[in-house]
DNA sequence: TAAATATTTATCGTAAAACAATAAATTTTT
DNA sequence: AAAAATTTATTGTTTTACGATAAATATTTA
């Protein structure tokens, strides 16, 4: 499976979902899709946003572990 | 800009874009494209089963880029 | 270098899913 | 308890993956 470690970069960052969503421009409902893991892909411009807001890799928000 | 890194991993495992659609059951034509970075975004289903066919991270294949 | 094989590109159609807008529910903070 | 933040839900629109297929191109092999 495919975890979402949004959560765990905005805790790095002390960073908020709203101000999050206020870097990235998509709506906070949207946001907090993504943080917890509730979409089934996502857009490369979407990751790219939130690579640049986060200053991460997409290695840091996306894990794949098996089973 | 975000990257694929898809002929990077199958470089590393020698493996051929035959081989990796047989492992991820996908048509090869889709997983030339993701291959070439021609996809806009991507199912966190089919990023999984990269991983696992190239047993890697989603970190091994996206990349993220300033500008 | 000709043939075979592998890969890429293109087109069309369908299904899946993001995303916006909005509102309500829930949780967290003050 | 009230305010603020976050999550969840609903509906509609738009985007895009993905399949099927075929053609074009590139690569490998005999």
């Amino acid at each position: 499976m495919i975890i979402i470690n949004v959560d765990v970069m905005l805790a790095k960052r002390k960073m908020s979902v709203t101000e999050l969503t206020e870097l990235v421009g998509l709506t906070m409902a949207n946001v907090s899709q993504i943080k917890n893991g509730k979409v089934k892909a996502i857009k490369l411009s979407t990751l790219e946003k939130l690579c640049a807001a986060l200053n991460c890799q997409p290695g840091d928000i996306l894990e794949y572990r098996r089973q």
